[in-house]
RNA sequence: GGGGACGUAGUUCAGUUGGUUAGAACGCUGCCCUGUCACGGCAGAGGCCGCGGGUUCGAGUCCCGUCGUCCCCGCCA
């Protein structure tokens, strides 16, 4: 292979084939470098020694795909290339074969700029023969090879579950596959193995676990894409710390195989302790936490600063930032989202001026130095907003949960605007988190009812079980979340295994009984039939290996992905269909412009 | 659904208050060059300024629309 001679094969013949990668026409001298996925070498053609091989090497473009056969010969002292792995030789070439030529390519793989993305994905077999590329699609064979290996060695079976499937109405969107033979009927694409895995325990394979592609018709992100693969897996009878332990041993498996010592266990946390501090269920640790300054203030502080005093007054620090001028804090304010009535002030120093009291006191409680950044958000003060004051109802949840999330986003914008000066995002450290204890519901104000807040075959809390109508707000599931420096890794929960309890769950979703059945009717009946506990997660591979590359975007370490409207731009896809084809599936389509 | 950034040579970009012939670097083509390795030197080719309207004596530049890519909010059980 092209990156694998070294001084030890000096004096040995060798057949090497590949991509040109460059070439050093020096007149009667041509270097080129002949590329595979495992490197370069360096190939040299003397035209004193062999003219027509020389003129033959003139001939050699860009990217044509050559054999080139030789001697492995020592370089000289002072030509050795110390940058590649093979730069102590180079092959004397005696004969060569032209392969395949090239067109010239948009870009080249050994470029230093890239091209935008859109010609990357365009031309994505020439983007995939970058270096870069080369290595993120290894990192991801080898994570997988490792995740296989470790949860088969713990007594997991890998076991398919089908893609054709059929469309549930919780969730996102699904992508649906027209029947041929059964017209006017679809199956969708899973959105995961959900339903299957569970029905792998009624089936009594108490281990499963799979690499599973999944789809889900949703916006797209740097972090989302249309398909994306995750480690889906599901075990009977496990208390969650079991599943826990369980993604801890693949997770040290996978990191190793990244080049990766990480520590077990990972620390836990609650949800509404995320929420509290981080303003997010899926806190970054490598930033300091936000604190809740409301004490700090007096009665009459709050109402001078227009703020609400029953909600949070929450404080954003960010380390080492130093002084800001005018400009560069007015460029914080559009980094500031609103959820509800949240309120920025952006200068600490006026704050100071005015209320230097309870600004020391903030100073104390945050711990903050003097060259840390420093941001106040609370909830705008409002009258008549405070009518469920004094108790918890939902509504003040909601309003404070506005105000941490709002602080939380802004935290997580400034503590990525300022990486440089705060030097906390190190490569190689990962701050790898649980948060447990979910709430049940969400309230979902399109729809007007509570919705499920992970899925509705999560099982809650037992001690909540009676809450279930009276406050749903306050049901706590046993569902779970891994969290890796600020990104959900993977998602996961204790399920329902008795079909009373899972009733019950659908009636607080607003659902009746022949819509539940209509739905799920095959899973309830399922769990009719002796069901042991059981409970799993999901976990996203295509993030893991992500971060584990260090890079920004899903689409670095996905061979073949789409753009952010869900377009594959190498093969044109979608497209449309013949009519002939729409006819044979009873499909008529409305185009939106008529 | 909403907000923002970008679109100029094959590529990455520059292009002043609207003004004459739209530039640079790399790449490409040809010639020269025996130790280069991001080789070097000389010469040359290469432009629907994303697309469609509009304003103007005059538009790469201003306005409206549209298409595409990216980032964020909503959404993603």
């Amino acid at each position: 292979m092209c990156g694998a001679l070294r001084a030890s094969d000096a004096g040995k013949q060798a057949v090497l084939m590949g991509w040109v990668n460059r070439r050093r026409d020096l007149g009667n001298l041509i270097f080129i470098d002949i590329r595979d996925r495992t490197g370069l070498t360096q190939v040299v053609f003397n035209k004193e020694r062999n003219p027509g091989l020389h003129q033959k090497a003139g001939e050699l473009r860009n990217e044509y795909v050559i054999a080139a056969i030789g001697a492995v010969k020592l370089r000289e002292p002072n030509t050795i290339n110390k940058n590649i792995g093979t730069g102590e030789v180079e092959l004397i070439a005696e004969e060569l074969r032209i392969l395949n030529e090239a067109k010239q390519p948009q870009f080249l793989p050994g470029d230093t700029v890239l091209p935008n993305e859109e010609l990357r994905l365009k031309y994505r077999y020439i983007d995939l023969r970058r270096d870069a590329m080369q290595y993120n699609i290894e990192l991801r064979h080898k994570v997988a090879i490792a995740i296989r290996d470790y949860l088969s060695s713990q007594g997991f079976f890998e076991i398919e579950t089908p893609f054709m499937t059929r469309s549930t109405p919780e969730g996102a969107r699904d992508y649906l596959v027209p029947s041929r033979v059964q017209p006017g009927c679809f199956y969708a694409l899973p959105q995961s193995p959900q339903l299957f895995k569970q029905i792998l325990m009624i089936s009594g394979f108490d281990k499963y676990f799979q690499i599973v592609r999944c789809f889900r018709d949703e916006d797209f992100r740097a972090d989302r894409q249309a398909e994306f693969t995750q480690i889906d897996l599901e075990m009977s009878y496990p208390q969650p710390e079991r599943v826990w332990e369980v993604v801890e041993g693949f997770l040290t498996a996978a990191f190793k195989a990244g080049g990766y010592q990480i520590k077990t266990p990972f620390l836990r946390m609650s949800y509404d302790e995320a929420m509290r501090l981080y303003g997010s269920d899926k806190p970054d640790m490598r930033v300091p936490p936000m604190t809740d300054v409301r004490e700090a203030f007096t009665a009459e502080n709050l109402a001078t600063l227009g703020v609400n005093p029953n909600l949070p007054v929450m404080t954003i620090r960010i380390p080492k930032v130093g002084e800001l001028s005018r400009k560069e804090r007015d460029d914080i304010k559009p980094l500031f989202v609103s959820k509800g009535r949240a309120k920025l002030f952006e200068d600490f120093k006026r704050l100071e001026k005015s209320f230097p009291e309870a600004a020391a006191k903030i100073r104390e409680k945050t711990g903050a130095q003097a060259d840390d950044l420093i941001l106040v958000v609370a909830g705008d003060g409002k009258p008549g907003e405070h009518k469920s004051a004094g108790g918890v109802k939902p509504e003040v949840k909601q309003h404070d949960h506005a105000v941490y999330t709002s602080a939380g986003l802004l935290r997580v914008a400034l503590a990525q605007k300022y990486a440089a000066k705060h030097g906390a995002f190190v490569r190689g450290d990962f701050r790898f988190l649980w948060v447990t204890d979910f709430p049940m519901f969400e309230w979902d104000d399109e729809g007007k009812r509570w919705a499920a807040a992970h899925h509705p075959f999560t099982s809650p809390h037992d001690r909540d079980m009676e809450k279930l109508e009276s406050d749903p707000f306050a049901v706590r599931a046993l569902a779970y979340d891994v969290v890796l420096n600020g990104t959900e890794l993977g998602s996961g929960s204790i399920r329902i295994h008795r079909q009373d309890i899972q009733r019950k769950i659908f009636h607080a979703l607003g659902l009746t009984e022949e819509e539940a059945r209509a739905r799920f009717g095959f899973f309830l009946e399922a769990l009719e039939y002796g069901t042991p506990p059981h409970g799993g997660i999901a976990l996203g591979l295509d993030r893991i290996v992500m971060i584990l590359a260090g890079a920004d975007s899903l689409r670095e370490v996905i061979p073949f992905p789409k753009t952010a409207r869900a377009v594959d731009l190498m093969v044109d896809a979608p497209t449309p269909v013949s009519e002939a084809q729409l006819k044979e599936l009873g499909i008529q389509v409305r185009r939106p412009k008529d």
